[in-house]
RNA sequence: GCCGCCUUAGCUCAGGGGUAGAGCAACGCACUCGUAAUGCGUAGGUCCCGGGUUCAAUUCCCGGAGGCGGCUCCA
């Protein structure tokens, strides 16, 4: 028999001609797909002479995809025999999964998933075989005929479709789903590859359905979608159930609630938070430390109105670019006739969604110098968005909300080390929060939803840029990602279970300064145009919060915690010492409570750690015999027999270091 | 804004065409206790709002508000 070489994993193998590319590879069960001169392929393909062939296992990021990719062609292929009307949209893998989309067909129910899954179970057991299968395109519009949406996906074939599954690469697929007896069970267009056959796959769930627009277009038709994982095996499909079930409890809304931190009252208005003595501890704490840094980093505190007459949003270009996002406007001072006419024009105040525009108006006020510059204005100033109603989303994405929002005027020759330290500043403020792992987007023009020259933009991106990456932090680009009026980068942070939150932006304009006419007079007596660099560190405090609520799942370190100490008698006879020792903390500014409830110590135990207090002090005979106390931690672990100012400079060090227990 | 689901005591949730229940929390009494729930008792409801059907609606229908999951959007 003839026999060819190919490279297996990069070393030159003799393998026999016609062989596939699974016996090519010692028919070894770990691996599902292989990757040919680098393009992934089904394992039943015959090698050709010369092939770069690497085996694609199962547990690897590219065998994930596949699996999850075929499970989704046996979700749809079970929709589709439990509702033949449904046609196919597309069913691509996700991050630990995958959707399929169909029309034609009435929104699912958890009911109708239940039954969908039963289908799917049966297809597995019957380890149907995926059949790769070329057709040309006159093939397959004849054989689609009765799928409008996959015959849409072939005529634009050739476009750059790299991120449909269906189409792709030089020649159109059909993947045929076949019995055990040779039968075409079903087939679906479709780039592949795929698993051999649906017994591979031995642990998937359907997770929740949507509705979604056909393409991703909210012109185009709605399809529903439904939304499933799999898995190479139960264990981990029961490890990837139990880290959402562990991601819902830290969600900020629940724990919100639990700790009694923030609430949004129905009366108030969607996306409108409350925060009660709790939060309102938390925020106090975030706030006051994030001005005591800006103060000492150079910024100058100032304090703007919540509304303003429409000029200054016509000036600034708001009302132009972003009307859709404002409230509508409030008609101020109109007088009108008894036949209705107006007899005396009004105004129309605005609430603000931006803080700029009134920075801009603070810079004017004077004349100003270059001596002057960098000038860095600072405002917790709370804005206010028309967020659609569907968007809305606990504290994370609020109509009401309060950006720690800087603006700083500074000459062209200032903005590169400006950004430098700038960025420097921001992530030493976010570590001192808590979050430490970071990396940075920069986003770039987007030529037709922008204004400017392009010296302007390219000078800004290249300093931002530059700034980036003298951080030494990863950069991943996001074109056409920026605002109207300038280049951005935004701060990137994992969080304590690895989930990324966009945190400060940084924003190059000079847009702003144009339209509001700002100006200083330089050194040799010209008149010049400052920069205006955007920045929000937390993006927002509300958004912050929920944030960090999730990160430390509402077990904050002492010094955000609301409640610092609980002193725990354990009876009733020792509240006194107790009292003696807490108000001694208290007199060092320590936020302290002696629990003298009714309860059994184990019930006082038990609420304080609910309550995630991050010490507990608990005394009793032995204790107070020996002027000492011990601690309770969080954790569980305890600390006895503590000597009180000790046990008081434990406390004050953690707060005073913001270290967390 | 779009699609689906949901809304019953402060919280978590059961129930169901004849005006309602549990656990926890709250309050009271007893218990005085060493590291995650002592026992007993009391109180607590416009069953989200508005309209319709019905002898009767918290329950069925329509509309609205709010929430949840997606989609879309995100200066």
């Amino acid at each position: 028999m003839a026999e060819v070489t190919i490279l297996i994993d990069g070393k030159p193998t003799i393998v026999s001609a016609g062989s596939s590319l699974f016996e090519a590879l010692g028919s070894d069960k770990r691996f599902l797909a292989a990757k040919v001169n680098g393009q992934l392929r089904d394992l039943a393909l015959a090698v050709q002479a010369g092939d770069d062939v690497v085996g694609i296992d199962l547990v690897s990021p590219d065998g994930l995809a596949i699996l999850r990719h075929s499970t989704a062609h046996v979700m749809a292929q079970a929709v589709q025999e439990i509702y033949p009307e449904a046609i196919l949209g597309i069913g691509p893998p996700i991050t630990d999964g995958f959707y399929y989309d169909f029309g034609n067909v009435a929104p699912f129910t958890p009911e109708s998933l239940e039954l969908i899954e039963k289908k799917m179970r049966e297809i597995i057991n019957a380890q149907q075989k995926f059949i790769r299968r070329v057709v040309t395109e006159k093939q397959a519009q004849v054989e689609l005929k009765k799928e409008p949406f996959k015959l849409e996906l072939v005529s634009i074939k050739g476009a750059p479709t790299d991120d449909i599954m269906e189409v792709g690469g030089s020649e159109l697929t059909i993947y045929d789903n076949v019995d055990r007896n040779g039968k075409t069970i079903w087939c679906d267009l479709c780039r592949g590859p795929h698993i051999a056959h649906t017994g591979m796959i031995k642990a998937f769930k359907l997770m929740k359905t949507s509705a979604a627009y056909w393409r991703g277009n909210e012109k185009n038709p709605s399809v529903q979608r439904i939304y499933g994982t799999a898995w190479p095996t139960k264990e981990e499909l029961n490890d990837y159930l139990h880290r959402l079930a562990e991601a819902e409890k830290r969600d900020h809304r629940k724990l919100g609630v639990e700790l009694d931190l923030f609430s949004f009252p129905e009366e108030i208005g969607s996306g409108l938070a409350v925060f009660h003595p709790k939060g309102g501890i938390i925020r106090r704490a975030m706030e006051d430390y994030s001005r005591s840094r800006h103060e000492s980093a150079g910024y100058e505190f100032v304090y703007t109105p919540h509304i303003t007459k429409s000029n200054l949003f016509e000036t600034s270009g708001h009302l132009q670019w972003y009307a859709d996002g404002m409230y509508p406007p409030m008609r101020v001072d109109e007088e009108r006739n008894e036949d209705g006419s107006i007899k005396r024009a009004g105004a129309d105040y605005y609430l603000k969604p931006m803080n700029c525009p009134f920075h801009n108006l603070i810079y004017r006020s004077r004349g100003r110098s270059y001596r002057e510059l960098p000038l860095r204005l600072f405002e917790f100033g709370s804005v206010y968005r028309y967020e659609k109603s569907g968007v809305i989303h606990g504290l994370t994405r609020v109509r009401g909300m309060t950006q720690d929002d800087a603006h700083i005027y500074c000459t062209r020759d200032q903005m590169p080390g400006e950004l430098k330290s700038l960025l420097n500043f921001v992530l030493s403020l976010l570590r001192d929060y808590g979050l430490d792992d970071f990396y940075l987007e920069l986003s770039t023009r987007n030529p037709e939803k922008s204004i400017g020259s392009d010296s302007d933009w390219q000078e800004a991106t290249a300093a931002l840029q530059a700034a980036a990456e003298a951080s030494g932090l990863k950069l991943v680009p996001d074109p056409g990602g920026a605002a109207f009026y300038g280049p951005k980068f935004s701060v990137q942070a994992k969080d304590a279970i690895g989930r990324t939150w966009q945190m400060s932006t940084i924003q190059v304009d000079f847009q702003l300064p144009q339209r509001f006419e700002l100006e200083y007079q330089a050194d040799d007596g010209s008149r010049q145009q400052p920069i205006m660099i955007h920045r929000a560190l937390f993006g927002s405090v509300e958004r912050f919060i929920g944030v960090l609520t999730e990160h430390y799942a509402g077990a904050f370190p002492p010094w955000l915690a609301p409640t610092q100490v609980v002193c725990i008698p354990v009876a009733d006879t020792f509240n006194d010492y107790l009292d003696l020792i807490s108000s001694k903390l208290c007199s060092l500014g320590v936020r302290v409570e002696v629990d003298k409830s009714d309860e059994r110590m184990q019930k006082k135990i038990r609420k304080a750690q609910q309550q995630k207090i991050p010490f507990m002090l608990i005394a009793g005979e032995v204790d107070q015999a020996s002027n000492a106390v011990s601690f309770r931690y969080r954790d569980g672990t305890q600390v006895n027999g503590v000597a009180i100012d000790e046990a008081i400079r434990i406390i004050l060090d953690a707060i005073k270091n913001r270290s967390q227990v």
